[in-house]
DNA sequence: CTAAGGACCTGTCGGC
DNA sequence: TGCCGACAGGTCCTTA
């Protein structure tokens, strides 16, 4: 589930649900994640209220008083708003008990997901070096170009790597060298000032429209009945390996890019 | 330092 | 129907 676009329509959902609201316990079924959850987490956040619902990349922030405790969803995880006293499925690890009679539920087939904590005046290893946010202003032309210089790595990699840019998973990554009409595979340093600009563009658009779609699912999946999915969006190249490009008509090529399913057409992306 | 590959884990789908 | 391999939205860590 989880692109950028997932998770921060997750925190806008769990958000009016869980703010100002006191955890009265925690429950965890299956502390392995992808690493272990903190054995005294309990400790650390019962009794307390969450402060907020932050998001920085695809990690989801609870500030409480003494700390930060930090989400993420890995490849499969999600967060649902259930009654209290629910019963648990399989993959539902983690339960936050709130005051309100509600609970916050982390279900996570896969377990790569991660349930961590940051005490106050310290920084997680795992933010210390995130790159901008793609949709502020830290993340421009001039930016990117600066990243790009010098570097042989395929451009795709390189916008997927979060110490550059933070929240472009495979999925967008695809859709926005499809718009900025870049070859996936084109060396970093050999893409034009104008045309990198151009793709920092398609990268906030292509991630902005999602976030906006992303409300529809909204419901269903913080509800908790409908499987999130990318069914409603229009993805321009993303699954579409062999179908006709939107624009010129050629079938689609995938290709392999460090080990990602990488869709693009050979016409339209140079 | 950069770049590429493996690793973590479960579920699902297509092919035989 | 059953089994097996390939693949899936992430990203850290090891290796070259």
């Amino acid at each position: 589930m989880p692109e950028l676009p997932e998770v921060e329509t997750t925190r806008r959902g769990i958000a009016p649900h869980v703010e100002h609201k006191r955890i009265t316990e925690l429950q965890v079924r299956q502390p392995r994640l992808r690493w272990p959850v903190p054995e005294q987490l309990g400790q650390w956040i019962q009794g307390d209220q969450v402060q907020s619902v932050e998001r920085r990349a695809k990690y989801l922030l609870l500030r409480f008083a003494r700390g930060t405790l930090i989400l993420h969803l890995g490849m499969s995880g999600s967060l649902r708003i259930q009654p209290a006293g629910s019963p648990a499925g399989k993959h539902d690890h983690v339960d936050f008990i709130l005051e309100s009679g509600q609970l916050l539920r982390l279900t996570d087939p896969r377990r790569f997901g991660a349930v961590l904590w940051q005490e106050n005046g310290t920084l997680h290893p795992l933010l210390a070096s995130l790159g901008p946010e793609p949709l502020d202003n830290a993340f421009d032309a001039e930016y990117l170009q600066a990243c790009c210089k010098g570097r042989k790595t395929a451009i795709k990699s390189l916008i997927m790597n979060a110490e550059v840019v933070v929240g472009v998973g495979n999925i967008y990554a695809n859709e926005a060298l499809y718009r900025a009409g870049i070859n996936p595979r084109r060396a970093a340093g050999r893409i034009a000032a104008a045309r990198l600009a151009s793709l920092v563009d398609a990268i906030k658009v292509v991630l902005a429209q999602a976030i906006e779609q992303g409300g529809t699912t909204l419901k269903d999946f913080v509800g908790g009945d409908g499987k999130p999915g990318y069914f409603k969006q229009e993805l321009a190249v993303y699954g579409r390996a062999g179908e006709p490009c939107l624009s010129c008509g050629e079938p689609l090529s995938e290709v392999k890019l460090g080990q990602r399913s990488t869709v693009f057409c050979r016409q339209c992306q140079r």
